[in-house]
DNA sequence: CTATGTGAATTTATTCACAGCA
DNA sequence: TGCTGTGAATAAATTCACATAG
């Protein structure tokens, strides 16, 4: 193996083999092969290879890969070996969906504040998190959180992240329809639902 | 103004755009520059150009692109010149956010129908829709529904979509976080809300 | 004999730089 | 002069093909 900087493709790619790998791992399953693999995700044998080949040897020829040696490495990359608390920005439905949603966990994430605007909602109980209001945002640089989950209306969007951004939030996954604009040492990942069924149709075929 | 392909990249890129033409659009301004639309939607100035240049001539030179052609055009290659009816599987927590989503109608989809499993759900009214058995799932092709949002736990995600592949879906946006396997003919889209977020942490600085 | 790891080849996408039009 | 449209250059990602290790 040779050091080379980790493709941002395959870095997309890393938590879809997490996520495939963890079946397996639960299963006490000791190798797979990339072909296994393959089946079970959805990738190519040889797109998985190469991008194993980025940052290891974890493969035995003949065998496959260790499970458990691979689900470790591919959590270091992403730095998901220490455990991550977050913020929600918004408890509407989405964010209520958000907060229910239990699919955080294996990464290990850990929602651990809610805010709203909203003062109906305010000091409600929803699983096991209280409802603050958004003005105990300056809170959360005491609390240790520097990730935030927004789903807040569009027109809310900018100013949350900025208020987001000056209690030194790091990293917001942002639900918001619509661009918005941070410092460079703020990375944003933005999920439109949208967005993709608009795709659908293109690449569906004639009926 | 030369016949080309397309690119995947381009076509992902299509429905920022027009996302993003809309609130030009709605306030009569006739054209807009690249440039303008680059610092509005977050993509380079000549990125844009590029990809308006495989589909046809809007720009004036020295002007920019006419807004409304532009957005039609957009719409025409989507395939979303035409409306589209959709159907919701699963009206959980995300299946009501589904519902409540008002970012689907800026793309012409409407969520004409949704169904579930559970009696206690089945009957429910949830904004205009209420909630019917899966058995009817069949009733989605005399309906004339080719198009479904699956938001169903993932343990059901794969035997879902064989059903909804049998009632003659041909596309469907997945939030289920697994892979799913279906005929060639069908699109699959999946949403993990979960993988984006597992990406953040490998792209913060270290604080 | 099976499955990895990786250079090389190919394909795809982005960026540049500037000719040409309004 | 301002902004588009696009070939050419560059960069990035995917696919192939096979040497090599268990």
């Amino acid at each position: 193996m040779r050091y080379r900087r980790i493709p941002d493709e395959t870095v997309r790619r890393l938590p879809i083999y997490l996520r495939g790998l963890l079946f397996p791992l639960e299963q006490g399953q000791e190798s797979i092969s990339s072909q296994d693999l393959a089946d079970f995700v959805g990738v190519n044998p040889w797109q998985i290879r190469k991008d194993f080949s980025y940052f290891g040897d974890f493969g035995t020829p003949g065998v496959g890969y260790n499970v458990e040696k691979l689900v470790k490495q591919i959590k270091k990359i992403l730095k998901l070996d220490v455990a991550h608390k977050a913020a929600l920005v918004g408890v509407g439905n989405l964010g209520v969906a958000v907060l229910a949603y239990p699919g955080f966990k294996i990464y290990g994430f850990d929602i651990a504040a809610a805010f709203d605007i909203n003062h109906s909602k305010i000091g409600k109980k929803i699983g096991n998190i209280v409802v603050e209001d958004v003005s105990n945002l300056p809170t959360l640089k005491k609390r240790k959180i520097s990730l935030a989950i927004m789903a807040v209306p569009r027109d809310a969007a900018q100013h949350t992240a900025d208020a987001l951004v000056k209690v030194g939030v790091k990293g917001i996954l942002n639900f918001s329809p619509c661009y918005i604009t941070v410092p460079k040492k703020v990375k944003v990942m933005t999920i439109d639902i949208a967005m993709d069924l608009a795709r659908l149709p293109y690449y569906m075929p004639a009926h």
